[in-house]
DNA sequence: CAAAATGAGTAAATCGATTTTTCGCAGTTG
DNA sequence: CAACTGCGAAAAATCGATTTACTCATTTTG
């Protein structure tokens, strides 16, 4: 809070009129580039713009537009990498062309989804950029539809009738993740996941179990479907080893999955903490893989093996996708799938290379 | 992007007025909560509302105020969660108050930083929530000087002369930390930081030092100290450690530090990827704590000590004092500091139990 | 040479709300 | 009965830029 006489009115496009000697209008047409200007007027208004500091007052200058210069940015959360990384990128694409971004969080919530969303309408955004909680059948893109709103959807999406869609290449990536298990030797893999977001997490099952099947048609994969949240998919985690360790007492060996791949990020971690807690170590008692990558999985021991997303090319497209439309670009809505890259790290070894020997005492 | 039909332009207050058959001004004031308003009119006003849908267009109403309903949020990057707690808490205590959090990324560059400062006074935010990149003294807080602006700095500030700070207790956490340490038997340790945010960081190592020293007189504490880039703190580290390395060979044992403190969450990583280079296990061969907590940081196995910054004390006091600046509050600022919580887990424990044996062959 | 076309610029309307000023009317008071 | 008081609401000004419509000159054209 800096000293009260500071607090001097900016400067309005009236005072450089006047001191410019010419009228608003001129000086708006001046800085719009209008080149039916007299160049010693032009000049004169350069100056008076530079001398007392003038900028435009995007508010009032966005007043007559129908669409204002605002672009609207709601993401499920902020706190991860891949949301983080999205809005910084979305930021600069949208300062790139003139525009300012307001992001919001969804929180996870369709129904604060729906609140930020009418509040963006209410600002007369050109355009929104929209992760979706669940996925593009949801009441937020309903809304959307309804008031006439310009948008795209991202992530948590594979296509839709009334929106541009643009997110990772789900499928394709299980695909890979899925010969690089089976090559490895891998036959009864438990795959986790979170069942809201209906339409990827589907996609990413059916990429994955596809790929796997079809190399090893006699495999098993198992399923951990949370319903909604991450709380009950770390019991379920639970109830589901405990029951593996059960038959393997009373089988014989071979009921426990040796390998692991987890369809999101917290589940990467749910995995990581259930191993934790059963002494399990990877890749030699168990191996790991998850959807989503984050900048401490290579510095942990082992190294988490991740599918990378390509947050740019998400970013960009999605942004390339809104402004045809803000510029009235007309046509069929289109989905855009973007290849993922798949890193395999240390987490991922060979089954029967070395399971439950010093499992659970590793310091 | 939906149908052209339904863009129909949203209706104004006069649409509203003309419908109730009132003025404009008595919707403005029906809808401000004015009493001096005839009960009848008033529900004639909220009965046009209610069929219409009309809702206030906040940017129109936002124009004759000095000050917008808009705060501004500047942070140095979106991508760790400590920001993105951050943003989310700041955008919801921001909303309660019926402003709009628009909050844009300076990606550690102060340069950008001004810019951004410029853009928001542009739209005459009502007040900034500045995390400066550097310190408090930095050109962004010149700018918010001169230009009469009201703001908040967090984070990497300890106190300033014209602006109120909010900030976590480095210093305090940082001597619980050392006592942690020492009360391990620690009595050699290195301190990594970044020597750019140059006051926060000496609070952090004097706090440490301090406490560490009042309790061990004679321990060694050796300082890496990167100048502003994480790259080079990566090869200084491993200059560092072959130095030890070296001693070692030459004089015996004894040269290696057997615990180090991270000052920030990037160094943590660097660290640990250091000792992963080296086949150095936490904590047999070396003790491991960090300033900032994330959340892999209790699945992987050690578990990651941590200082836990107070993120929700600092976004509520920090937006607390902005809008009693806003509100016309005076008096001299205010520097605050939350206190932190130290995670003590499994990366930390007592020096010779077990260094150097199994290095490097833990799997 | 008169009429039309162009050039350069200004006044005024506009965007959608808020706030100040003014006004009409009813009821009081001297 | 004229002047005064108040209430409720309308009219008008305002915020700051953009855009339309319009006004003079100056050129070009028939």
């Amino acid at each position: 809070m800096a000293h009260r006489q500071d607090q001097q009115r900016r400067s309005s496009i009236h005072d450089v009129a006047s001191r410019a000697g010419v009228s608003a209008a001129t000086v708006s047409k001046v800085l719009a580039g209008v080149t039916t200007v007299k160049p010693e007027n032009a000049q004169r208004v350069f100056d008076a713009v530079e001398q007392l500091g003038y900028r435009v007052d995007p508010l009032a200058s966005d007043m007559r537009r129908a669409k204002r210069r605002i672009i609207g940015a709601i993401m499920p959360e902020f706190e991860s990498e891949f949301f983080g990384q999205m809005i910084t990128e979305l930021e600069g694409l949208a300062e790139q062309r003139g525009y300012t971004l307001v992001a919001a969080s969804s929180r996870e919530s369709e129904a604060r989804e729906k609140e930020i969303l009418a509040r963006m309408h209410d600002w007369r955004v050109a355009g929104v950029v929209l992760a979706p909680v669940r996925n593009e059948h949801g009441p937020a893109a309903d809304f959307m539809k309804a008031n006439g709103m310009t948008g795209v959807l991202i992530d948590r999406v594979l296509s839709d009738d009334a929106f541009d869609t643009v997110s990772a290449d789900s499928a394709a990536a299980s695909a890979e993740v899925a010969r690089e298990l089976v090559g490895k030797g891998h036959r009864h893999i438990l795959v986790v996941g979170l069942g809201e977001q209906a339409a990827t997490v589907r996609a990413r099952l059916d990429g994955f179990r596809g790929a796997a099947l079809q190399l090893a048609p006699g495999m098993r994969i198992d399923v951990v479907l949370a319903e909604s949240d991450v709380g009950p998919l770390r019991a379920q985690l639970r109830d589901y080893f405990d029951a593996c360790e059960g038959k393997d007492r009373g089988e014989g060996k071979g009921e426990r999955p040796t390998a692991v791949y987890s369809l999101f990020l917290k589940g990467t971690l749910v995995a990581l903490s259930e191993f934790r807690r059963r002494g399990w170590h990877c890749p030699n008692d168990i191996s790991l893989v998850g959807f989503d990558d984050a900048e401490w999985m290579q510095v942990t021991w082992p190294a988490i093996a991740a599918v990378v997303q390509p947050v740019r090319q998400i970013a960009g497209h999605a942004m390339e996708a809104l402004f045809a439309r803000i510029e009235g670009g007309e046509g069929p809505p289109k989905a855009r799938l973007e290849p993922c890259r798949v890193l395999m790290r240390e987490s991922v070894g060979s089954p029967g290379n070395g399971p439950h020997e010093g499992g659970g005492n590793r310091q």
